[in-house]
RNA sequence: GCGCCAGUAGCUCAGCAGGAUAGAGCAACAGCCUUCUAAGCUGUGGGUCAGAGGUUCGAAUCCUCUCUGGCGUACCA
């Protein structure tokens, strides 16, 4: 609809004979109060200057002319130079018959994205434990912006890039090693760094059961390599499992492991050498990353050879940019922001346009349970993990409350509100607006009330503010998931929902909508009603949560 | 020190593609169930948008500085 007004008055410009701007300079917007109309412009100020006409006179002119379009019922000039539009009950009502016309697809906007390619990496956890919060966090984000980006007809693929190389896995093995041998009465020492917590026992316990004792016959090297990939095997394999339950799927996943065997790692440091963009100093190699945006230069080989964790990054990044994206969108927990600049140093310094890759930052979760945050550390093994989040308040909470807030604020995930059954809860708000409609048309069919029955020309019969406004809240769904899909602000969508189906619950309140001494009436109404089940659906689905018909 | 993110009602936060009187939920208080699910609804109170400058016809929104908090600033990943 706004792209439709900023249409309209591009042409009244024009007609009107007056200079006129690019479409993109013409702003229309959603106006604050009612009264001000159903969208608003601000074109007449913002022209005024140009023009050098007073921009009262210029919007009232305008208006004048935009009045007599069939699309509003009233367009007017207000105080300093606004120009508000009333999108009349005909149009309004046509948006209802669209909703229902299009059903699930109302809201989709293929033309946008046209097919363009976009990669989405996210969750990317190290696989040495369960995932976290923060990874639960980015999966409940990536999957949503992923759906509201196909929803727009890019094609869109989820990616997930296994750390299953370097320091961090040599102590994980160490560790569970360390634990096999306890296991066995076996004495060990304690390792200094290493990861604890009980999945590690978990999975020693695991090794164990299915390779017995053998194990132990195999040589050093042997027997570190197998319990690596048996581990990596089952850490793997565990995220996955969670992340299905979670709703989440991931296209492809790649493992670093599989692309430094395929000697990624030399390539890039061959490429990097040829840039001369790199030098030797205290007998490590670093990168000249300052050059290009970064802070510092950055080591790229330590001095005992090996190099840091960048290169293979870089290597993995490198892939992204030979697949042919035309967007490259990586999804990172808050810890890892200070990589970004040696990245996209790196990146330009190969030669590939940084500007291709798009960053988000997802700050912490912090988990509260009776209004206390919960301590959790890593290293001790004392963490809430997905499955346990999963577990306690579910899919659906968990999804919803990740989504509540903007990638880059501090979310405070409070389980008791997210496990309550009552109005408190946002999730249970909005999905039952959903499964009371469900519940009204089971009356109504009762009622022998048909919804095919409806006609059009019973529409009118919608008349009361409340019904009117809904539908103008309906009307926005469309334009608000284009605009997230440039803006990444899922949580905007969060919040639509629970203001739609806020308004709903208290059309309902209000007015009895099945009542079969009032036919045409009830069928408006139903259909009304339809329009709000289908858009909260498509919502929730795009958020990744299910709308159940009856709670 | 430098960099990133944030600071809006008692609490948790929307709003920040500059717009016309700054919004919601929770908490507090007062109400509504012989009526399509009370997992719901109605009403009341509550604000120097951290502070100071600047740009603008117009700033919570953009710019600069200051203050406060989180994180980063590894030859960790």
């Amino acid at each position: 609809m706004i792209e439709i007004i900023k249409e309209k008055i591009w042409e009244s410009l024009k007609a009107l004979e007056l200079q006129t701007p690019s479409k993109s300079k013409i702003n229309v917007e959603y106006p604050k109060h009612k009264n001000h109309g159903d969208y608003s412009s601000n074109i007449a100020l913002n022209l005024a200057k140009k023009i050098r006409q007073a921009p009262w006179t210029l919007a009232k002119n305008l208006a004048k002319h935009l009045s007599t379009d069939p699309l509003f019922s009233e367009v007017s000039a207000a105080k300093p130079g606004f120009i508000n539009f009333h999108i009349s009950n005909k149009v309004l009502y046509s948006i209802l018959q669209d909703i229902n016309k299009f059903g699930h697809e109302f809201g989709t906007n293929f033309a946008k994205g046209a097919g363009k390619r976009v990669l989405i990496e996210f969750v990317s956890a190290n696989p040495t434990g369960p995932l976290n919060v923060v990874n639960a966090r980015a999966a409940a984000f990536g999957d949503s912006l992923a759906n509201i980006l196909l929803a727009q007809g890019y094609h869109v693929e989820r990616e997930y890039y296994i750390n299953d190389a370097g320091h961090q896995i040599e102590l994980l093995v160490e560790s569970i090693e360390n634990e096999l041998n306890r296991l066995e009465e076996i004495e060990v020492e304690e390792l200094e760094e290493g990861y604890k917590g009980e999945y590690i026992t978990e999975i020693a316990a695991r090794i164990l059961e299915a390779e017995g004792t053998t194990i132990h016959q195999l040589s050093k090297k042997d027997m570190t390599q197998k319990i690596s990939d048996l581990a990596l095997d089952i850490l793997i394999n565990d995220q996955k499992d969670t992340l299905s339950l979670f709703g989440v799927c991931f296209d492809n996943w790649i493992s670093e492991n599989e692309l430094r065997q395929k000697g990624s790692v030399e390539d890039v440091l061959a490429y990097l050498s040829e840039t001369e963009k790199i030098y030797d100093k205290d007998g490590a190699v670093w990168l000249c990353s300052s050059e290009f945006g970064d802070v510092k230069d950055r080591v790229i080989m330590r001095s005992d050879g090996t190099v840091t964790y960048l290169v293979p990054d870089l290597a993995y990044h490198i892939t992204k940019y030979k697949r042919g994206f035309d967007r490259i969108v990586d999804i990172l927990g808050p810890d890892h922001h200070g990589h970004i600049p040696k990245l996209k140093a790196g990146i330009a310094i190969l030669g590939y346009k940084p500007s291709l890759m798009q960053f988000i930052l997802l700050q912490h979760v912090t988990i509260l349970i009776n209004d206390e945050k919960v301590k959790m550390s890593k290293r001790e093994g004392k963490l809430i993990t997905l499955r346990q989040l999963i577990d306690e308040v579910g899919t659906d909470a968990a999804r919803f409350f990740f989504l509540m807030r903007k990638s880059n604020t501090p979310l405070d995930f409070d389980i008791e509100l997210a496990k309550k059954r009552t109005a408190e809860n946002p999730v249970y708000y909005v999905q039952y607006a959903h499964a009371r409609i469900a519940s009204i048309e089971k009356n109504a069919r009762k009622e022998k009330l048909k919804i095919s029955d409806f006609k059009p020309k019973y529409l009118h019969r919608l008349s009361h503010d409340e019904e009117l406004n809904i539908i103008r809240t309906l009307m926005k769904y469309p334009e608000l998931v284009t605009h997230i899909s440039s803006s990444y602000d899922v949580n905007l969508l969060t919040t639509y929902l629970i203001d739609l189906a806020g308004e709903f619950h208290k059309y309902y309140q209000k007015y009895k909508i099945v009542n079969k001494r009032y036919k045409e009436l009830s069928l408006a109404r139903l259909f009304l009603c339809k329009a709000v089940q289908t858009v909260i659906k498509n919502g929730l689905t795009l958020l990744g949560i299910s709308a159940p018909t009856k709670m």
